[in-house]
DNA sequence: ATGAAAGCGCTAACAG
DNA sequence: CTGTTAGCGCTTTCAT
């Protein structure tokens, strides 16, 4: 039936539209590519060839000739973390209908399988990639800024290779921090699980802000090097009041951990926030929804991910075309019930 | 420098390490892909010279001359509900390490999206797909049926079209409606939030028990085309015991839900579960640490990614060689405090 | 605005 | 076990 195939999948190519619709292959291809370089009336033979036969471009063929594919690359440390849930969100709303997938490489917080995974990402030789943080190893800093695409580093402010995308964290927790102090609690805690080194950094700020106003005491601050979750916020209140039973609020290093505080503090039957405020970080969806309702530094998540993919999408459509090369999308203190 | 390349990029190619091993590209070729078949000392210089050179295989190409990529297709109706988190950790632990890369697909609890992402899946040649459901529309189906790779139907058992990992959703729900009935309640409510066509199903589940033992009653039944989330499981209480205040027990459709239910019978004094009980489903780490701890029928997610990933990768590797195609994981109905 | 020729880097299909 | 020969389906380059 096909004129050769060797065993064939008798799938249409580009070469099968153009005898159909009778231009040449090459034709085609700018059809599809760049229209507006077509005749009106090439084009129109041309889509309609394509329509009748049902040929879909095969990409592998294309990133061969092109040396460029229409993957993105979306390095995440983590897929269950709600945090990424929302900037994947806004990544995948914002290449929806566009030519370009997006594969997501999950490096689970370890500098150096996010160095494999850019290894591994880069030899598809991308569009484009975005990345979850500024903490690569040297040799990942180095592959990304030998790359030959765009690439977008987003959630923090700071020393990006390319493009950037994020708020400044340090701010952020230290504008927690300040809530706390500025709604009278004067013995303050800070728990956080998964220490990653922005986390790390995080608890940075919480000491600086504390220690300037002589409210720094070590034994109010409890880290586990486990992953997040509801049952370890619970066990790090436990474990906080355990060493420090007169402390008054507790910074909590994101949603989960605030969630399971709040859970333990009910258990215990402490009210929260006459005997213990709590403040939270990020503010997902589930924070204001809670009793009482989690007051949070609340981060542009999604926003990060739909700015990250646009900004993108126009570097590869017009390199050098993106003048605002590093976006704060800054950050809301929002005080509700639970401070 | 090299050898030709247009306007090289210089990256090695398998020729390149041919000519520096010695061997022919062939050759090459085959120590990558199984190493068995090539000689002891052959597979020796292939190796050193491609540590040598540090080549890595350009995935187009071998797309391209093999017909078929390294991608394996994940569709998933949404990226935030955390159903699909866990099974897309299960998906991505499976893959890691192997030559696949996984690319999620999002349609958005759309049939006609699905079609579209089938469609743009199929044209990438993947290895293998995995899809979320079997409420294809017509013309996805025939897709799947005549697609050229091994496809795994996850998270029900039924009709599927190659192979299967899930659990029989109906009976799950049941057994959630039973354990309610069990434990004394006698008008059983039941909330859910965007109902795609699972969701009505397990509906139906929970109308047949009910009925069955003369319990059902259509004014305790509360749904939203919304998505789901903690605050929209808040309000479907609300206008629940607005429309029956003599509902004594609620089975959530999912797990925010029941979150968003148990909050608002806290903020309304509502004792649980003395005067309300709460069940729910799925089972996500934050159920069991809510005070009270959430009762609930719990799902297999992350063990139905990896098990759809791990039946994918032996079909690929061997085809014909998964003898055991349709494979149903149960689920367990938890009985916690809510209940 | 369109086309012809020449690959992109790899693997299938034979042969040896 | 190893090599040779042809492409895979598209885009680039250079003409026209």
């Amino acid at each position: 039936m096909a004129r050769k195939s060797r065993a064939g999948s008798n799938r249409p190519t580009l070469a099968d539209v153009a005898s159909a619709a009778g231009v040449s292959a090459i034709t085609v291809s700018r059809t599809i590519r760049s229209p507006g370089i077509v005749s009106e009336k090439a084009r129109r033979k041309v889509q309609e060839a394509i329509a009748r036969l049902g040929y879909t471009p095969d990409p592998a063929a294309s990133a061969l000739a092109s040396r460029s594919s229409s993957t993105i690359g979306l390095l995440v440390p983590s897929l269950t973390n709600n945090v990424f849930s929302d900037v994947l969100r806004g990544v995948y709303d914002g290449a929806q209908g566009t030519r370009f997938f997006v594969q997501i490489g999950n490096y689970r917080y370890s500098a150096l399988e996010e160095e494999g995974l850019i290894r591994t990402f880069l030899s598809q030789r991308p569009a484009g990639l975005i990345v979850s943080s500024m903490d690569q190893t040297p040799e990942g800093r180095r592959l990304l800024q030998a790359a030959p695409c765009p690439i977008v580093q987003i959630m923090e402010t700071g020393d990006a290779i390319d493009m950037s995308v994020g708020f400044d964290q340090l701010a952020a927790v230290r504008a927690g921090a300040r809530h706390l102090r500025d709604r009278g609690y004067r013995r303050p805690g800070f728990i956080s699980a998964r220490m990653d080194p922005r986390a790390q950094r995080r608890l940075g700020a919480f000491r600086d802000v504390t220690a300037a106003c002589g409210q720094l005491d070590e034994a109010r601050i409890l880290t586990t090097p486990q992953p997040s979750s509801v049952g370890i916020g619970g066990h790090l209140l436990e474990q906080l009041l355990a060493r420090a039973p007169d402390t008054d609020a507790v910074m909590c290093n994101n949603d989960d951990l605030a969630v399971g505080a709040l859970m333990e503090a009910a258990r215990r039957h402490i009210k929260v926030p006459d005997q213990l405020a709590i403040c939270s970080y990020n503010d997902i969806e589930m924070a204001r929804h809670m009793v009482p309702a989690l007051s949070a530094v609340a981060t542009p998540r999604r926003e990060i991910g739909s700015r990250a993919i646009a900004m993108l999408l126009d570097e590869i459509g017009a390199p050098g075309s993106v003048t605002e090369r590093h976006v704060d999308l800054g950050f809301e203190m929002i005080a509700r019930e639970s401070t």
